[in-house]
DNA sequence: TCAATCCTTGGCTATTATGCCAAATGGCCA
DNA sequence: TGGCCATTTGGCATAATAGCCAAGGATTGA
């Protein structure tokens, strides 16, 4: 493949990765409604911290969110809210999925 | 968090992790013209075809691609074209990256 | 039937991702 | 200043991915 194209992937998979994880959606998907700190991502998730962070991390080397700090707190918002559309695909494979494996169980 | 809502979570990140490898997007994009074969993806691609057939299954399993045989030969198609929304999103993330790149560059 | 083609699977290694704990940093307030 | 709270970072162990080669089916066509 030419290493425009494949630049162009890989730039792409870089952004989708950081989507690629249960976790990450859930604080996309609470930030969806309203920005949160760390702290509060921590206490819906239910993990370490530093693991919360670490995710946080990894969205925001993306772009898909920004933090802005807010004295000892850091506060995480989306950038590109578009990220939702993702989800409204994803639903509809896993519909089309549900339906092959009730036909698959007849 | 509540076991449902990880549930759904989980099922999500697994088909959009489907999607988080520069090589399986550039299969969705090319099966996004036209139904391919796993010879024809692999010179397209220029990898083993072992590593392709591989990549395959995970689309298939994740049910973004399907495929069919013909003869000897195994086509794989697109069974959710709603998969391509996501790129218009990506190259939205990436064009602000670069903006904000350019800015700290100034 | 034999050989060639197409594809998948097994096996192995190297790389990357994940999650916790512990430690370090930074801000706030008494 | 000292101590607390919020967050990040380092370190490490474990698990998951990716890619190649080699081997195993399956199908076509001579």
């Amino acid at each position: 493949m030419e290493a425009r194209k494949q630049a162009l992937y890989d730039a792409r998979a870089r952004i989708i990765k950081a989507l690629a994880h249960p976790t990450r959606l859930a604080i996309v998907d609470e930030l969806s409604r309203r920005r949160r700190c760390v702290h509060e991502l921590t206490e819906m998730i239910g993990a370490d911290m530093s693991t919360v962070s670490k995710h946080l991390t990894v969205l925001k080397a993306s772009g898909i969110v920004e933090d802005s700090k807010r004295g000892a707190q850091v506060y995480y918002q989306l950038r590109c809210p578009c990220v939702l559309n993702f989800f409204s695909c994803v639903e509809t494979v896993m519909k089309l999925n549900a339906e092959r494996d009730m036909a698959l169980a007849r």
